[in-house]
DNA sequence: GGCCTCCATGTAACCGGTTGCATAAGGATT
DNA sequence: AATCCTTATGCAACCGGTTACATGGAGGCC
């Protein structure tokens, strides 16, 4: 049990040690084009042998410049935001910015509460997926530049993912291989993102004159997945796309656990590619690259602090069909008549398969 | 394109605003008590309506108190952090701090670098898998209170996981289960938690009698996993323990690929209870409660911030087996005579199962 | 009525930097 | 030698809060 450590060196330690004035150790950190070689390296060394790194709050305070921007995300623990993060820190730092991260728990006044309070400590904002509405949204942006990943509200510069593209692509492949009836698990029906995929499931599958059933999964999570698995092991469809790779990777433990093969029983889409290599079999899924979008944020944010224009640019990102394991042709299911008409006799037969019980 | 936002309104504009001094609006939002109830409520109507906010840079030179704590973790991409972060967030919040959290990317400098230019921001640290040596750490801990998740350097408070009573639970269940001879797939050799797993697992095999082989994974990671997998296919084992439920995964996977069914085949034991329950089949693996361990550092942190004082105190958060689906007793392989010697015979049979080639 | 206390608020210094302006020294120009 | 320019540095105000201390008015007490 020692005392806390003391306060940080400051300027005016160094100054005196170094017998010189507070501005001129000021102008060694932050304009040494200003003063001698000789002085600088004097300052230097002093600054080194007492410990003194220039204190941001000070500098923040004095330049109105915090060195900072946040990142408000409404849930680190979902896997599409860590990779996003990374990047968005990795890009930040190359532009000379530290990152302060928030987590909202989806809960728009949190993110209300955070955003309030990091104004004074960022320079700008980065809101990933925001569940606040629009009018909060503005009133944050008047305060601080801020840039939006995934959401469209006009005026303000938003990163967005064209999910259409992807998920045509994921329809045509379902198509090609002779899907007919395919199945849409949907999540958050107030999702801004859900709403995108959905609508562009359904155009697509008009479109390609594919029979698309709609089902809710509420909680973009593994749990609803494998809820969800249950009422599709009913439905006369034989590929299905989750609104994402958790609901995917939720529907195929589902599916196992009733006894389905996958891909010859059922065709699995997932979406965000965020875990798709490391389920069993590997997903085929739609890629949002969200690194990207973090990459774009950040860029798109800098640049409006440095040139101190808010430009009312969207950025889209494309989104990428990528095959994996999970997607083939259907098979009749050897295990029922094949052409015989559907749910009650296929959820009989697969509840006769034994079932697995690990406990949860 | 517009103009940047102006500056955010101060304190002299309120006060002016309200017609008090600037001492009396600071008053409003620090020691309320200290006024009268009828001049807060003019000063709270007065911030309101322009939109006043109390500058956190400003209160944090003045006070020494940012309000700040730092967490700085190796990879928040692994899935070991979100929920010790997200833990972390939710009890800083509970005591009226904000996280700024840092992503070292595994590297030391990084990490230096993060604690040093955070260091006025903040009022204090916590390191979660520190990758910095000793005598930085020690460094940066003199200069403020610092907490550390999964790293013992005496002196310094710190949250350790008992990894020893997990692994003996975890090994003698494969006892009880009739295994005789097990695999211990480790993480990053120089890695302390890798370093603690393996000792507690050549011990207690040691005390129980079990044959033990170590197989190096080196990165802690899926596909590390999916490559031990041969390994462990050659090896005469009926069951692996892996670094973490990552690695689990990937050897989960790789051995599928093989044709190897699970936990017939193998019986598989992840570590951190990160994953478990959404993998396929669901995996039996040692939970190290991550999130507790975010919520003790905060609080030890937040501790020794309010009563000045370093404590050295080591708290130690227990580890516990959860037994899902991936361990059972060991079957004699079918396509091998069962009491065959070993890895050449049952390489070969593995590989003449149809091989799945999704591809990655 | 005079004095003391207490309460509510104002005054001004301070936190640790930055930066516009002043100044001094040295060199070049004429 | 006087003037001017340039370069290196110091001086002091400022950023937006906090807080020790000062002040003034109201109420209590003898």
């Amino acid at each position: 049990m020692t005392g806390l450590p003391k306060r940080l060196p400051t300027i005016s330690q160094v100054a005196q040690a170094a017998g010189v004035s507070r501005a001129t150790v000021s102008r060694t950190f932050s304009r040494p084009d200003l003063l001698k070689p000789e002085t600088i390296k004097r300052v230097h060394e002093v600054a080194e042998k007492i410990g003194y790194v220039p204190n941001q709050v000070a500098r923040a305070l004095s330049t109105g410049r915090a060195g900072n921007i946040a990142l408000v995300v409404p849930d680190i623990a979902n896997p599409f935001f860590p990779p996003l993060i990374r990047a968005a820190q990795a890009r930040a730092d190359h532009a000379g910015y530290a990152v302060f991260l928030g987590d909202s728990d989806e809960q728009p006044e949190r993110e209300d509460m955070l955003l309030t309070k990091m104004a004074a400590q960022v320079e700008g904002f980065i809101l990933a997926s925001p569940r606040l509405d629009e009018e909060r949204v503005r009133a944050h942006a008047a305060r601080r530049p801020l840039v939006l990943i995934n959401r469209d509200i006009e005026g303000l510069p938003r990163i967005l993912m064209d999910v259409s593209v992807g998920i045509a692509a994921a329809i045509e492949h379902l198509a090609s291989l002779n899907h007919r009836h395919i199945a849409y698990v949907s999540g958050p029906p107030a999702s801004w993102a859900n709403q995108q995929r959905q609508q562009a499931a359904v155009r697509t599958a008009e479109k390609l004159g594919i029979h698309l059933t709609t089902v809710p999964a509420y909680h973009p999570n593994h749990e609803a997945g494998r809820k969800a698995a249950g009422e599709l092991a009913q439905l006369p469809v034989t590929a299905t796309i989750a609104f994402d790779d958790l609901v995917a990777q939720g529907i195929m433990a589902g599916l196992a656990d009733l006894g389905w093969r996958i891909p010859q029983e059922m065709s699995i889409v997932g979406f965000d590619d965020v875990l798709a290599a490391t389920t069993y079999p590997p997903l085929t899924t739609v890629a949002a690259h969200s690194a990207d979008a973090g990459t774009q944020a950040v860029k798109l944010l800098t640049e409006v602090l440095s040139r101190g224009q808010i430009r009312d640019e969207c950025i889209i990102i494309p989104t990428e069909l990528i095959v994996r394991a999970t997607t083939d042709q259907p098979t009749k299911r050897p295990r029922t008549a094949s052409a015989e008409p559907r749910s009650e006799t296929r959820t009989e037969s697969s509840q006769q398969k034994p079932k697995r019980t690990g406990r949860r």
